[in-house]
RNA sequence: GGCGAGGUCGCCAAGUGGUAAGGCUGGGCUCUGCAAAAGCCCCAUCGCGGGUUCGAUUCCCGCCCUCGCCUCCA
């Protein structure tokens, strides 16, 4: 059974399924790499490598690719902010998104194209572009697109050309002058003093290439002209894939990507995700909050991947006593097995889970059944009453359907969690409460606890010992 | 204004034309010197008002509210 998925061109769920009957070819869009990917950034990363992976637990083999985008306003103002090259910039901040995405268990895309590295590929397909007569340059040497020469213009969005222009803002009204519409936009950016070197040559003089185009050249190099799948956050629908579109398609006359695949967006707390409101959260301010990747790995995908989901850390604190359940069940059925072998077949008692999945990436009614499955069937292990075979069924199962949700349970041991070392004078409180405890004067002992409570650590008992740990995770000021 | 999404237990969040998954929290119990951990059990009639239907949270209409996009933000 193919995994069924929304699709936001036609507003349908269709079975996804490779059009060259081998292997599933799929572009996302990556990150604009000049800063710290946020948790939204990741929801959208985090939803690809489940869609991912639930391909590929299918058996069927894929082709993924993830773009970089390094080279852009932001990017280019950031690096001269900065007084480094672009090049060296946009290195330093790849390096943080790789080591970010590997914390949350996001598979590496197969290619992962720099638009940078590909501007002959850009260039030429604005050639292209402007022999069919689908774009024209301006008085400044910049390259638009001309909406209008293509009817096809807004079946993505649903945005009629006429709204598009309508309430167009006034801004870059520089390049309004020389625009047909103002619905056109850039595929060639003519060279402006403040890009500093950032410029580069065409034969249209000196500039860098519009954000959108990148991805037609980089998706049509990678996977074909015509592709299975192409991915990204809801906000990219227009203009970004809008114009993809209009671009790939005006140029090779065939239908760019067959399905298209968007995430919402993410509230925090409720509200909107913004840099007022200081709720742009990072990997490292959950880190610092005593957090595991996994735990928002597991929130990310607590909720529907077409929904907005709210992030709160009350939710962060959940997912790590949940991660914490289905790591115990999978030490209590033997832990992991050596090596998987992927198939529908082989989920056993789990299949349900997985049938979530296929049924439009469904993760958290996955999720709600893999706690009712997991449940039964850890109880009917320790009960007796499963048999031996049915017993390494389930261990395979589970372990496929962690694998599925990429949910890396090897650095989630309930028993010896990450703590911080408890001060010198509360491990010293601990050492006299052990001794009290082992005089079997209770009182004392609890009299500690108590002390030891206060100072925000808790006490945890075992036969002969005792451990120390935090009080729940530090709140940061 | 245009397009779109949504309002389900204290929080997060699925789902269905026949009286609502799961996680967290909370309450009870078992175990434990106590506590923790673990286990078991309990805890919602689905924004408001109409309509269709034998029956609606699920379909239709209206209303209220929230949110997203409408030119470079995942």
């Amino acid at each position: 059974m193919p995994l069924s998925l929304y699709d936001t061109l036609s507003r349908e769920i269709l079975p996804v399924r490779p059009m060259d009957g081998e292997t599933l070819r799929f572009y996302c869009c990556g990150p604009t790499v000049y800063g710290p990917a946020h948790i939204g950034n990741f929801r959208t990363f985090v939803m690809q490598d489940v869609f991912r992976r639930v391909v590929e637990a299918g058996g069927m083999a894929t082709r993924h690719v993830r773009n970089l985008t390094d080279v852009d306003d932001k990017t280019i103002r950031r690096s001269q902010e900065e007084g480094r090259s672009l090049a060296e910039f946009t290195a330093a901040w790849t390096v943080r998104f790789h080591a970010d995405c590997a914390a949350l268990g996001i598979l590496p895309p197969h290619v992962e194209p720099s638009a940078v590295a590909h501007l002959p590929e850009q260039i030429a397909l604005i050639e292209r572009l402007i022999e069919k007569g689908h774009a024209y340059r301006a008085h400044d040497g910049s390259v638009y697109y001309d909406v209008r020469s293509f009817p096809g213009y807004g079946k993505l969005s649903r945005l009629a050309e006429r709204e598009i222009t309508t309430d167009a803002p006034e801004r870059e009204q520089a390049d309004e002058y020389d625009r047909h519409s103002a619905a056109d936009f850039a595929l060639w950016k003519a060279a402006r003093p403040e890009d500093g070197p950032n410029r580069w040559p065409s034969p249209w003089g000196e500039g860098r290439p519009g954000w959108h185009i990148e991805c037609s050249a980089m998706a049509m190099k990678h996977l074909g002209e015509s592709f299975d799948l192409h991915s990204g956050g809801v906000d990219l629908v227009f203009p970004h894939h809008e114009n993809e579109i209009a671009q790939s398609e005006a140029a090779t006359g065939r239908p760019f990507a067959r399905h298209w695949f968007h995430v919402a967006h993410l509230t925090v707390e409720g509200r909107k995700m913004s840099k007022s409101l200081g709720n742009l959260h990072i990997l490292e301010d959950l880190a610092a909050r005593g957090h595991r990747p996994m735990e928002l790995r597991y929130v990310l995908i607590s909720g529907c991947y077409r929904q907005p989901l709210n992030f709160t850390f009350a939710s962060l604190a959940a997912a790590r006593k949940a991660l914490a359940r289905l790591a115990d069940w999978q030490r209590r059925l033997g832990g992991p097995p050596d090596f998987l072998l992927p198939g529908e077949e082989d989920f056993g008692p789990f299949g349900p889970v997985y049938d979530a999945l296929l049924s439009d990436l469904n993760t958290p009614e996955a999720l709600g059944r893999l706690h009712r499955i997991g449940r039964e069937v850890v109880a009917a292990a320790e009960g007796g009453t499963l048999p031996p075979q049915e017993f390494e069924t389930a261990r395979h199962g589970l372990a496929l359907v962690l694998q599925c949700l990429g949910l890396d349970l090897s650095e989630t041991d309930t028993t010896a969690p990450p703590a911080p070392e408890a001060p010198a004078w509360v491990q010293a409180l601990a050492a006299e409460r052990l001794d009290a405890r082992r005089r079997r004067d209770w009182d004392e002992a609890d009299r500690l606890r108590d002390q030891i409570k206060e100072a925000g650590w808790l006490v945890r008992d075992a036969p002969d010992t005792s451990t120390l740990e935090p009080l729940g995770p530090p709140i940061a000021t």
